[in-house]
DNA sequence: TCTGGGGTCCTAGGACCC
DNA sequence: TCTGGGGTCCTAGGACCC
């Protein structure tokens, strides 16, 4: 038996903490470079506002409906989601942080009343955290997604489910009819791990929703798509086959990319771009005490243009698998210029970390290379302490070049909030 | 003018082995 | 007419997730 908790509307909730005059309105936060939409109050959605929508496209509803747009603020996220965490561990110690604004939660041994037990949790992270979140409960993972995606639906379109569903919604106290019913009313897209693709491909067998799609005979479901489907159509019909993954898993992968303020056409500034970009994939690698045998450099043109368009991408194998953040960079630019061209507008680069393998299992060589590689291990933890403690930054490859120079690439964001988490100044003061 | 940034798993097909 | 029968490993691409 499982739980899923899952924040509303979880980046405008977690602005609304410290800006409760959002309430009630309209409220988008928006991707680096305030570039589209990915996160939507109940009233922008009421608005029709889609998600991924170009901010381009819906900035004029500031004016016509009052919507507010927000700068994302991805360190905030994480800091409530930490908080969420907390709350959800002191509920039952066997959960899992399914992603920024999920947890699933093992209600095997938990007693009494589900509904109100939920409700209670339920509470307690709005009062304490500040966060209104759904829970869905059901025998499988898959079953308490749908749970939470009826919880959700039932609060926010009323009458698309009985309205007793809302909030919390705990499959399992249902008979078969209601059951079946439910399902029936639930179309197939709702359903973890069935996409777009998948959707498409069952409505054109006549499998258009969730009821259908649970009687159809798993092995057949792998015949016609795959063992994915055949785990989703399995645990649809309460067999548990995926399980709850408490120890987070260390990355097989890390990448860091991202979409400049301006285009990008001259080496000098992809230089300073890549080398933070690789510097910051190079954190991320020794926070997870792993080390990379290969990196991935790609760069490209914006394929919403009309204009020449330019991809490629180079992998880099490492001399030995390393952490080292000069000797990632170091690798990370010889790629770049490998496949660099002038005369296009650059749109997005991006670093990625492969071949990812403990530290400790690093492989020794059997030959001693004339010169020993300098291990600046000690160094990396230093730098690594003094960005955390004076922020990110603040030592840097000098080939990322410094603040103030022209670093025309850098993010633009024009519609910040205070960063009530990370930024001494910034924290709200509560008055008596 | 203006369109995000991460990840995972599975499969098919090719290269190669005996 | 008729061209073996197993395997493993790797990679690219597809589909999905938030």
């Amino acid at each position: 038996m499982f739980a899923l908790v899952d924040g509303n509307n979880f980046y405008v909730s977690c602005k609304r903490i410290f800006r409760p005059s959002l309430n009630g309105r309209p409220v988008v936060v928006l991707s680096n470079n305030d570039g589209c939409a990915i996160a939507r109050s109940d009233e922008a959605k009421a608005l029709g506002i889609k998600i991924g929508a170009p901010w381009f496209q819906i900035r004029q509803m500031a004016e016509s409906d009052g919507l507010v747009a927000l700068s994302a603020n991805f360190a905030l996220y994480g800091h409530i989601k930490d908080r969420v965490a907390s709350l959800i561990a002191g509920f039952s110690p066997r959960n899992e942080v399914y992603s920024i604004d999920e947890s699933f939660v093992d209600l095997t041994g938990v007693r009494g009343d589900l509904v109100e037990r939920g409700q209670k949790l339920r509470a307690r992270i709005l009062r304490w955290v500040g966060i209104p979140c759904g829970i869905g409960i059901g025998s499988t993972k898959t079953l308490a997604k749908l749970g939470n995606h009826v919880a959700k639906s039932a609060k926010r379109k009323p009458g698309s489910y009985p309205a007793h569903l809302a909030k919390v919604c705990d499959l399992t106290s249902l008979s078969a009819a209601e059951f079946d019913s439910l399902l029936a009313a639930t179309a197939v897209g709702g359903i973890w791990g069935v996409g777009r693709r998948i959707s498409a491909q069952l409505a054109e067998g006549g499998i258009t929703g969730v009821l259908a799609l649970s009687r159809i005979d798993p092995a057949t479901v792998r015949g016609h798509w795959s063992v994915v489907l055949e785990r989703t159509v399995s645990e649809l019909q309460g067999n548990s086959c995926i399980e709850l993954e408490d120890a987070p898993a260390a990355k097989k992968e890390i990448a860091c990319t991202r979409s400049f303020g301006h285009p990008v056409s001259t080496l000098p500034e992809l230089t300073e771009a890549i080398t933070e970009l690789a510097s910051r994939a190079a954190e991320k690698l020794r926070k997870q005490s792993s080390v990379a045998g290969q990196i991935y450099v790609f760069i490209r043109t914006s394929p919403f243009h009309q204009e020449p368009q330019y991809f490629r991408g180079i992998a880099v194998p490492l001399w030995r698998p390393t952490s080292d953040t000069k000797a990632l960079v170091t690798s990370a630019l010889a790629g770049m210029r490998a496949i660099f061209q002038p005369c296009y507008r650059l749109a997005k680069d991006g670093v990625m970390l492969m071949e990812l393998a403990p530290k400790m299992l690093h492989q020794h060589e059997l030959v001693f290379e004339e010169h020993e590689a300098p291990d600046r291990s000690a160094l990396m933890t230093t730098l690594d302490g003094i960005n955390r403690k004076f922020g990110r930054g603040t030592v840097l490859m000098a080939s990322a070049g410094l603040e103030g120079d022209a670093r025309i690439w850098s993010m633009e964001q024009e519609h910040k909030t205070p960063r009530y988490t990370t930024c001494w100044e910034d924290m709200p003061v509560a008055r008596a």
